[in-house]
DNA sequence: TCTCACACCTTTGAAGTGG
DNA sequence: CCACTTCAAAGGTGTGAGA
């Protein structure tokens, strides 16, 4: 499938210098496959490990390049060891994944997949930090761990015109094998991946998991990996800095912020997540949305171009009050300024 | 470790209003 | 007819108690 391009991207999106290129080889340690054995290293006690020289927004492969559109955010919660909950009926993941996809042939059919890997056959426990505790469950069946974006098939152009959020999709600890639920095991590492399908003229793969599953195996594919987005499945928080960050990140949590005025009580605030908070967030008017949006952020291509990619979204998602308008435009003006 | 009810929040779409 | 506002229902959050 080519070559790995690997680009730095700083705290502040800023391309970084040093900027890697990284064979197949290479690639298969960082980016695995979806359907590779857990990873032979031993797990990684302390919280997720990052790549060396922190992980990128920016994947490209065979020409087809991927960002990470929330990197930021994702950035923060990997710090700490990324917690995401499953239920019953199922919980939506925050942060969600969100891409953008460039260098698809415009009229070229694609499905767009995204898998949710084991990393380790272990499982763990949180104690100050998270810690292999014991052998882990027996993986369940991988096609219950794909989730088709329900945009799939769609034209390349389509695809590139847009952000492709995977927002919908909600993780559970039962297996009822329900669309648009994501089976997984409480205490275990998993790492999603992105999938581009390239789908041949007639053909038609419809939007059953467990035949595009078997689309996966095609040496046509492309995966992109991002390490930032690694999670530890659980049925409760584990770590209070976590919780934090789902406060303050997640606007359906906002009756847990203190300035919010509840009178709920709230668990202590840890010191340690206000670190950085300020780069994301401004007091009155925070540019975290519902779906994850912080705001226009440079993307860098692979052929350098910078984009503001997030930008037409939020005016689309914002025009339907004048006051949300008005949110575009500071959005807008601050980010440009 | 997991489940559930709960209060609080945002989102969404229908209905109403005014130019 | 269109743009905007208001309102209520639906559904997404973390909490905390209990199993």
């Amino acid at each position: 499938a080519g070559e790995w391009l690997v680009s730095g991207l700083g705290a502040d999106g800023a391309t970084s210098p040093s900027a890697a290129t990284m064979t197949n080889s290479d690639a298969k340690l960082a980016l695995p496959s979806p359907f590779s054995s857990p990873a032979a290293s031993g797990p990684a006690p302390g919280g997720l490990q990052p790549e060396e020289g922190g992980p990128s927004a920016v994947r490209s492969c065979g020409g087809v390049g991927v960002t990470l559109e929330n990197s930021n955010v994702w950035k923060e919660f990997h710090r700490c060891g990324t917690e995401m909950i499953l239920t019953k009926q199922g919980r939506r993941m925050f942060p969600y994944c969100r891409y953008h996809v460039t260098g698809l042939e415009p009229t070229r059919r694609y499905a767009l997949v995204l898998s949710i890997t084991p990393i380790d056959t272990y499982r763990h426990r949180w104690n100050l930090e998270w810690e292999p505790s014991g052998p882990g469950e027996p993986h369940t069946q991988a096609s219950s761990r794909v989730f088709p974006h329900q945009d799939s098939s769609a034209l390349g152009k389509v695809w590139m015109a847009s952000l492709v959020s995977f927002y919908k999709l909600k993780l559970t600890n039962h297996c009822l094998d329900q669309e648009g639920l994501v089976m997984l095991h409480s205490m275990h590492r998993y790492r999603p991946s992105l999938h581009v399908i390239p789908i041949a003229e007639g053909e038609d793969l419809g939007f059953d998991p467990k035949l595009l599953y078997l689309q996966l195996f095609s040496p046509k594919v492309m995966t992109f990996t991002f390490p930032q987005t690694e999670f530890y499945a659980v049925t409760s928080y584990q770590n209070t800095m976590i919780t934090q960050l789902k406060i303050d990140y997640n606007p359906f949590a906002k009756g847990f912020r203190e300035d919010s005025g509840s009178r709920r009580l709230t668990k202590p605030r840890p010191e340690q997540s206000q670190a950085g908070k300020e780069d994301t967030r401004s007091p009155g008017l925070s540019s975290a949305r519902p779906d994850g949006r912080e705001g226009t952020e440079q993307i860098v291509t692979v052929s350098g171009v910078l984009l503001t990619s997030a930008t037409e979204s939020i005016i689309t998602q914002s025009s339907r009050t004048a006051g949300a308008l008005v949110h575009a435009s500071v959005l807008l003006a601050s980010k440009s300024a």
